[in-house]
DNA sequence: TCTGTTGTAACATAAATTATTACAACAATA
DNA sequence: TATTGTTGTAATAATTTATGTTACAACAGA
């Protein structure tokens, strides 16, 4: 299955706050609105970025805001903050594999590395982008 | 979301195809006691790697069988066998964003390219690896 | 105190994955 | 050609995960 909307759905929230923090008070229903989803599924990522540190949250008033600078901020810690595999793990093993078997019992062992390796290159190369890549990008695009 | 565990049991299953052709005939009952799940799944897997070439199998009499060298076959070529991924996309965009919001409207221009770089990373990294690879692990740990 | 907002629980709905049953099509062989 | 064991696949069920929604207490500021 696909990694979680969750993800670029962040980095949606992330432009939008850059975009329109000097014009608009940036309140879970007006997110809501651009990302096209419930306020409260906003709310709740806003909650998880805010627990990595991403951005500043004031309650009772409202408002959100992005806590570091632009390209502090890489893909990776987005994708992180938001959990969208189990456990950190990229690759679902089937759950029980016969332990009989000498290939059932080893399975584990000789793919755990190699899959470990696949995963290192996708999350290495979320490293290398940043939220200023993204959101550079999109300017230029909103500019056309 | 993980990818599916049809990844892991395709490799699992390749394993023991690998390891007991030549002392069994490989049916889909006995690959389904080895990864411990219901031999129609496998039957379903086989029938996906075969349609990519990978595998053999023999109607009626049964038998499975491995359709190249073991180092002519890739994780990746696995991984696209056994469609672990929505349409080759490994992240899913929220349906909806928001066409009248500048943002909104843009998100995919901005975003699509970044994410296809990493999606790429991880495909080569799939790539850089063979069944053979897997298979002497197994065996080294099988041997211990 | 009033207004608008966040945080979160509880629940509902939808979608995807995996499991299971059933049986026709098939191949080998006795 | 009847028998046996197997594959291919449809149909359906069960399970799990993801996403959506309602509701409301806690909160901040005016």
């Amino acid at each position: 299955m696909q990694i979680s909307s969750r993800f670029t759905m962040a980095i949606h929230i992330f432009a939008c706050i850059d975009t329109f923090q000097n014009d608009y008070k940036i309140t879970s229903d007006f997110l809501a609105d651009s990302v096209n989803v419930n306020p409260v599924v906003i709310r709740r990522l806003l909650s998880q970025l805010k627990s990595a540190g991403l951005v500043n949250i004031t309650r009772g008033s409202g408002g959100a805001a992005i806590a570091k600078p632009l390209d502090e901020i890489t893909l990776l810690d987005i994708y992180n903050a938001v959990e969208c595999v189990d456990n950190g793990e990229l690759f679902h093993f089937h759950e029980n594999p016969n332990m009989q078997c000498p290939v059932g019992k080893n399975i584990h062992n000789a793919l755990d590395d190699k899959l470990s390796r696949i995963q290192k290159a996708m999350e290495n190369e979320m490293q290398k982008i940043t939220l200023a890549d993204v959101i550079r990008d999109a300017q230029s695009f909103i500019e056309k």
